[in-house]
RNA sequence: GGAGAGGUGUCCGAGCGGUUUAAGGAGCUGGUCUUGAAAACCAGUGACUCGAAAGAGCCGUGAGUUCGAAUCUCACCCUCUCCGCCA
């Protein structure tokens, strides 16, 4: 959520960031309500100065025995309009919050402008893409023909875009996570957190799910709860409505989760292997911090993201996203995207967003240096740390022989009981 | 799921429907005293939201009753205890 003082006081810098994200929304609209609400509150709060005069007064006249019957009855009728009032200022606050709720985060300057992916901007590359000897094959192709991957059973105990990971391909995944989950706690400083995996729906709100995306959320039936798509929602709202001690930021948080995304707008893409499913694992960064600091801490949140990559030998690519292809959400964003021999191009396995105040501001974090201090909003910060799924794609089409087998990345062996071939 | 208890300011903890703009502690800040500290004493300090200010709001949340609600009514949420069920 945008601050409403931006809006009120400098309506032109939201337009223009509304026109750099090809977005259309009618600011007049707000723009004039606000100011009706004001006019209201301002009417109201009068009324409410004189209604708390008189409930001083009241006793006060009863004590000294005077006739308070004709006070009484004016008191009735002013107390009859500010409910009449007050009900108008609720239904002016509720459209507003609508509206607000609707405005997406304005990008940052350095952010560049552009309408499609196409327009994103290619930052950095690592590691050498591997050139085959052999035809390499798909990793649906390649977990199928080793047993370790199986969508059919899945497709019929369950339904599309969902796997059973068998035998060692469920060991890699497991292995996947804990080897994310150690590189985070142990080399970049994070403080892991295993949260639930369902949440309501202010905690939606809260980090920007809702209510403009509902449709890609699984809600869970006959509860008020939805089934996290990451565990940036949890996480992120483990502060909600909370003042920090600055002293203690920045908050460094790593967490694993399971991921549940219906994606209504993604029928036919991807509808092989392990890309786009309705659930997957994730590990996931998440930091809370000053906003002085917040896009040195992007970088190295992102650089944090990478190191799993580069620990695992896998070539990737980082990209800043531009102002049509940015979230919702997000003031600046990378993606990290990894080879995939099979799409013959990088995909997405990361993405590394700072969000500035915009999920503070709707999810209510603060923080205070000193207890003297005006409270300020966070900054925060998340990305994949990385994609578990997506990773054991990426694994079995880079690391894959000619007899079909795969090896197993060194760092990984420990977490595999030593084994350092799958086949 | 059933029964009971409870949710008040940073913390503990009062609060007959009306000068409560929330008592009293603790804490914190400053001072007196002291070689210094502690103790004692004195003074100050109450989050947060909107607002330029005046002012308004805020006692788990939301509705309601009333001229007036922390205080009464209803619903919901959460915590604790006991019972049932259960990985």
């Amino acid at each position: 959520m945008l601050d409403i003082k931006l809006l009120r006081n400098d309506i032109n810098k939201v337009r223009a960031a509304l026109e750099k994200r090809k977005e259309n929304i009618d600011l007049d609209a707000f723009i004039k309500l606000d100011e009706k609400r004001r006019q209201l509150l301002y009417k109201v709060e009068q009324l409410k100065s004189e209604q708390n005069a008189a409930s001083k007064q009241i006793p006060v006249m009863k004590k000294e025995g005077k006739d308070v019957s004709e006070l009484l009855d004016k008191m009735k009728k002013l107390s009859d309009t500010i409910k009449e009032l007050d009900a108008q200022v609720r239904e002016t606050d509720d459209e507003l919050e609508k509206i607000m709720l609707t405005i997406p985060n304005i990008p940052h300057e350095s952010v560049p402008v552009g309408e499609t992916e196409e327009d994103n901007v290619e930052v950095r590359r690592w590691g050498e893409i591997r050139k085959f000897d052999f035809p390499p094959k798909a990793h649906w192709d390649i977990g199928e023909d080793l047993g370790i991957l199986d969508f059919a059973t899945a497709a019929k105990v369950t339904g599309a875009r969902f796997t059973f990971y068998k035998g060692l391909g469920a060991r890699l995944e497991r292995a996947l996570i804990n080897f994310f989950l150690d590189t985070h706690t142990q080399k970049n400083g994070y403080t892991e957190v295993f949260p639930p995996f369902m949440v309501h729906r202010n905690s939606m709100i809260g980090t920007g799910q809702l209510p403009k995306f509902e449709e890609d959320a699984f809600k869970v039936y006959n509860t008020d709860y939805f089934l996290i798509p990451t565990a940036e929602v949890p996480v992120t709202n483990m502060y909600r409505e909370q003042i920090l001690d600055g002293n203690l930021l920045p908050i460094k948080h790593v967490a694993y989760s399971a991921c549940f995304r219906a994606e209504a707008g993604s029928a036919g893409r991807d509808t092989r292997g392990l890309i786009r499913q309705h659930q997957f694992n994730k590990v996931e960064l998440v930091k809370f911090v000053e906003p002085e600091t917040s896009y040195e801490e992007l970088e190295s949140l992102t650089r944090d993201a990478e190191s799993v990559l580069q620990l695992l030998k896998l070539p990737y690519r980082v990209v800043k996203i531009c102002t049509g292809d940015l979230g919702f959400t997000a003031a600046m964003k990378y993606d990290i995207e990894v080879w995939m021999p099979s799409y013959n191009r990088y995909v997405e396995i990361s993405s590394c967003s700072n969000f500035e105040d915009f999920q503070a501001r709707r999810a209510g974090i603060k923080y205070k240096k000193n207890p003297k201090d005006k409270a300020r909003y966070v900054h925060t910060i998340n990305g994949s740390g990385v994609a578990v799924g997506r990773a054991v794609a990426c694994i079995l089409e880079n690391y894959q022989n000619a007899d079909g087998s795969v090896t197993i990345p060194e760092v990984l062996r420990g977490y595999m009981g030593n084994i350092d071939i799958i086949r």
